[in-house]
DNA sequence: ATAAGATATCTCGACGTCGAGAAAAGATTC
DNA sequence: GAATCTTTTCTCGACGTCGAGATATCTTAT
C-alpha cells in the first residue's frame, strides 16, 4: 500500500476536504439540537471552557464574521442557552454567557461529542496524530499567511446579471 | 518534537477544521471570478478531468446536494463556462460539458490553483504528505461510515464504502 | 472641549446550500 | 399494456453566512 510516490498538493487538498466535510457531518449530527447547528454548538463550547466573552472574541475562534454572530447569539438566546450582558466599563461590549440551562447543555453535549470525535479518531497512531497536527497547523498559517493571490482578468466578457 | 503527549481529537480537529477553512479561503480567493464560488470551481475542474458528466454524478464527486448543483449549473451555464445537453439514450439525464469559454477559463485557472496549492503545502515532507494523507483518509472514511449517531435510527446497519 | 479615528455590535440585502417534494422518464412486474 | 417502483432533475421555501453600512461608544490628538 505504500506508494512512495509524493502526493500531489491537489490530492491532499482533496482528502482534506472530504475528511473535513465528512467529520462535520458527523459532529453536526451527534450534536445538533433542534434549530442550532454546528456553528451555535462551537459557541457554546468555546463559553464553557473559556468563560464569558464578547462577540466578536467569540467570533474570532468559531471563525465567524460579526453579522454571523449576532444571528447566533439571537438564535441562542433565544434558545435560552446563553445571555447577553452589558458592560459598565465599555458600553459598547456585549459580554455573552451560559445560563444554566446553556451550561447543562453544553457540558452534556460536549462530552457526547469528545467521545464521537475519539471513535472517529481511534485508528490513528500516537505518531500518525502528531504528525498530523503538525502538518496541519503549518498548511493552515502557510494558506492564512498567503491568503492574498493574484487575481487575473478572466471572464471579462462574459458579465451577465 | 517538543511534546510527547497523544494529541487529543478535538485538538486534532480544531487544527484540521482550521486548516481547511484557511485553505478553503486562500483557493477561494486566488481562484474565484465575479459570481463565481470555490463550489462552482469544483464542479469546472471535476468536468475538465472526467469530461462531460450528469448533474448526479458531479454533484457526488463535489458533495454537493441536487438542489444546490442545479443552481450551480445554472450559475455556470448564465456565464457561459458550461453547457447542458440532452441524452438521446436517457432523456431524464442533462450531460453537462464545458464550452470552449470554459475549458479556457478553468485551464488557465486551474494550472493557477495548483501552483497555489503546492505553495501553502511546500513546508510538508514528502513522509508528512504521506501521513496526512492516509490518516485524512482514515478518518474521512471512519466519519462517514459512522455517521450515525445515537439521536437517529438506523435501519441499515454497516454500509461498506 | 472638540474633532477625528478606532472599535463593537447590529441591520439589511444578497448569496449558497439544503430538504422536501414535484415532474418526467426509465425499469420492473404482473 | 398497465401499474408500480426508481432515478434524474428541477422548484420552492427556509436557513446560515457574509459584506457593507449604520450606530453607539471609546480613544487619541489638537
Amino acid at each position: 500500500m505504500t506508494d512512495l510516490e509524493k502526493i500531489p498538493a491537489p490530492r491532499l487538498w482533496l482528502v482534506l476536504a472530504r475528511a473535513f466535510h465528512s467529520v462535520a457531518a458527523y459532529i453536526e449530527g451527534s450534536v445538533t439540537a433542534q434549530g442550532l447547528g454546528l456553528s451555535d454548538f462551537m459557541v457554546l463550547e468555546v463559553l464553557l471552557h473559556k468563560g464569558p466573552l464578547t462577540i466578536s472574541v467569540i467570533g474570532e475562534k468559531v471563525l465567524l464574521a460579526s453579522a454571523s454572530m449576532t444571528s447566533a447569539i439571537d438564535r441562542l438566546e433565544r434558545h435560552g442557552l446563553v445571555r447577553r450582558r452589558s458592560c459598565s466599563s465599555d458600553r459598547r461590549i456585549r459580554l455573552v454567557e451560559l445560563t444554566e440551562d446553556g451550561k447543562i447543555f453544553i457540558e452534556e453535549t460536549y462530552a457526547r461529542h469528545e467521545k464521537d470525535l475519539e471513535r472517529v479518531t481511534e485508528g490513528l497512531s500516537d505518531v500518525e496524530r502528531r504528525v498530523m497536527y503538525e502538518g496541519l497547523k503549518k498548511v493552515g498559517l502557510a494558506a492564512k499567511v498567503a491568503v492574498p493571490t493574484e487575481r487575473c482578468k478572466s471572464l471579462d466578457g462574459v458579465q451577465n446579471g
